[in-house]
DNA sequence: CTGTTAGCGCATTCAA
DNA sequence: TTGAATGCGCTAACAG
């Protein structure tokens, strides 16, 4: 059977159209029209058709997330609390994998303009903030604009205190840093400056390997960094896959965990939910991120004003990798 | 400044409407005109509203992607693979993560009944099947239904085979299968039963745990059992978690791995693309998967009659659980 | 090849 | 409180 429609229902209650449409929107009518809508639209199977909705409203409740990509632990986690966020405030999801090219960015940016979706929520490491037309509603993660862009990030520079502190807490003499970056400019970069930063501070003798990506052969940089010191006994490493890199050599290089050396990695990484952390880690807080992301982006979207910038705090893990 | 529309375009132009509208779909115009439109469309920044095509087409180049959660490895990269190749026909993905509740998927099957989307591919485990209102295009994952809905899976009796094949090759004399199961028939249960099947044939040694969900204790019932049966040599888990598991108790047991006993897990997970399987495996052909189901949900919504049953075939990944 | 027009299904204005 | 009418932006049918 063909699917009814708003005025199927409405002849069927004997009432007009927009009796039905007030209905649905939430506005009071008539206790006994309520209940004649009520039961057409029982009788009907009536659904609303979201698109003529979107049309009329200019609005779609969806959002579109955008990843480098979903086959990832990090990002996967994010996306699974952003669309249950999402969903709690009856919005959808539109899942957007960038493989960290810039065109895919740009074209999923497109949505918008669309009307395919009334927001935006990015996590990018490309130079995309010339394309985003001003105005749209766009939240940014872990990603420093230097435009007027939302964002919500986790406080990238405590991270480096806090890996300082554990590691000197449980007497690590002489702690490296071991990671990457590229040159966009983004948060995770502080990580290893704050780290550095006070290990200077405190005196405390100092080391990092960071490598340019892409990166090539990082388990032999990884390799020869060790060698080259030997007496590293307190590492941090920019994340949990560098972390468990750093691991493998150090298993390579027959030095014990944590007896020899301690090893913090960043992001707090499982592989799902009830799965366990896979090094002693700083973790981000995922759900506080996503929650903060989709208010922010439901608010934009709505037109509202909102605080531009959301820090949030990080929490030290102990697992296996420290003592 | 406001979006412009089709009219606008036209107006600029110096020409009708529908022209513009045939020009973006694709219909063959004028060359003067073609230029005309095109500098107009250019000029106005114009980009076709979907939400009014989709208005009028009935159709919205979205499809609906229902897992249990993006949360884990195996449903990431699925979905992944998913996103690649929808993208690849200009489709959009909805994110929807069911939990497993079977009233999350039954609402996010009516996706398609509020035009938002035009099919669905659905991992589920619960009993939905009397929610699919027929003629929906809706594509099931390693799922046995027992009506008419269309479905692709990887050959999980083969899965079992070849377990048997690849643990007997390597010299195991005493095989076990250990895994868990709901009451909802699934295709999974197919690897342990083809896996016993072949060792009773084959007249070697077997032994089986198998649990019903949802375990609260997998650890210690594992632990337990490979007390009470000391002499396996060769384990076939229901999936790469699973092994994980019997990994660790066979490390705290003091049994070497592959050494004294040999283990397969199921599944081919990783935790992103460039890491790597985290046990030797029997690997669901997760990409082709993905390609099939989205040829399939994409046909199926184009009202094309298509193969309902599409059996991929699966292959042995060796690691550093066996010899 | 092109302009005009009639809806797609709904929300909303305006009267009643 | 409600019905009727208008139009959101676009596609497709029709006439030229």
């Amino acid at each position: 059977m063909k699917k009814a429609t708003m005025k199927d229902v409405a002849n069927l209650a004997g009432v007009g159209v927009g009796t039905v449409s007030r209905m649905i929107n939430g506005t009071k009518v008539k206790q006994s029209t309520y209940e004649k809508v009520t039961q057409a639209i029982q009788a009907l199977d009536f659904i609303p058709d979201e698109t003529a909705r979107g049309l009329k409203r200019a609005m779609t409740h969806t959002v579109a997330l955008i990843v480098p990509t979903i086959w990832h632990p990090f990002f996967s986690e994010f996306a699974y609390h952003v669309e249950k966020f999402l969903s709690q405030h009856d919005y959808k999801l539109y899942l957007c994998n960038s493989d960290g090219q810039s065109e895919k960015e740009v074209e999923y940016v497109k949505l918008v303009d669309q009307n395919r979706c009334d927001g935006i929520i990015a996590i990018t490491y490309t130079d995309i903030e010339n394309y985003i037309s001003d105005g749209i509603p766009f939240v940014s993660i872990d990603r420093l604009f230097t435009q007027d862009v939302a964002y919500v990030a986790s406080d990238n520079k405590r991270i480096g205190q806090l890996a300082f502190e554990v590691l000197v807490g449980s007497e690590a003499t002489h702690l490296a840093y071991i990671g990457s970056h590229n040159l966009i400019k983004n948060r995770t970069m502080e990580r290893g400056e704050s780290f550095e930063g006070e290990a200077k501070k405190a005196n405390v003798r100092f080391s990092k390997l960071d490598m340019l990506e892409p990166v090539l052969d990082n388990k032999s940089q990884i390799k020869q960094f060790l060698i080259a010191h030997p007496t590293i006994n307190g590492i941090f490493a920019i994340n949990d896959y560098e972390a468990l890199d750093v691991l493998t050599v150090l298993d390579e290089l027959g030095r014990k965990v944590p007896e020899d050396v301690q090893l913090i990695g960043c992001d707090g990484i499982k592989m799902s939910a009830e799965r366990d952390y896979v090094v002693s880690t700083i973790k981000q807080p995922t759900e506080e991120m996503a929650k903060c992301a989709v208010d922010m982006v439901i608010s934009l979207a709505k037109g509202e004003e909102i605080q531009k910038e959301q820090l949030l705090d990080v929490t030290f893990i102990q697992r296996g990798t420290t003592r």
